[in-house]
DNA sequence: ACGGTCACTTGACGATCTGGAAAGCGACGG
DNA sequence: CCGTCGCTTTCCAGATCGTCAAGTGACCGT
């Protein structure tokens, strides 16, 4: 519905982000602390940069119980996916791609 | 897993610096008025960001008289090249390129 | 039931970064 | 001389960022 035109998208586009958008543009779905460890951040500072990620829709949190306690997972949605891809091919062809 | 380690340079990853140095990487030089068309910003906004990546080492700024006007004109220096394509290589690897 | 721990979340805060507007500046051209 | 061109610099106000500390809710051991 929402036409995604090839663009600069600041949400998309700090590195924190970007890095989050990389690694669930491959997963269906990644626990809140992988991605915290992949990214290299604290608790805080994801946690912060994913809700701008769900604030702008592009991310889910699920947030289910799992060996007694409750993890958080994210995943990509269908606009987030649009957006990074759009993000993506802009890089592209900014940088020469 | 270890952790992933983005080596992200900031200098070359804000959006107007990018496009600076994405314009550079593909010609010798480019006058200072041709990229302040090409990224869409102003004098000041262009002369701060050149000012930057100039500190970086990352473009050389040369000033000609040209039409009886000193014109002023932008290359990456070898620097300035590998450091764009490090950026440039660590996007791709983070966008899954 | 109660304190402690886990897995985040939120708030306070200082530091950094940005772009716009406008004044500055050196080199011509009239 | 004075004005214009082509940037440069300064001033400013807003946005963003990460750190640290405190807060929240669920669950576990005692």
């Amino acid at each position: 519905m929402t036409a995604v035109e090839p663009r600069f998208d600041p949400v998309v586009h700090a590195p924190p982000r970007l890095q989050v958008c990389g690694l669930l543009a491959v997963v269906e779905t990644m626990d809140f602390a992988t991605v915290r460890e992949q990214v290299g951040v604290s608790d805080s500072v994801l946690s912060k940069h994913v809700k701008q990620l769900e604030e702008a829709g592009y991310v889910r949190v699920h947030k289910a119980t799992r060996a007694s306690r409750v993890r958080t997972s994210l995943s990509l949605t269908a606009t987030g996916r649009a957006a990074f891809d759009a993000h993506v091919a802009e890089l592209r062809r900014i940088t020469g791609g």
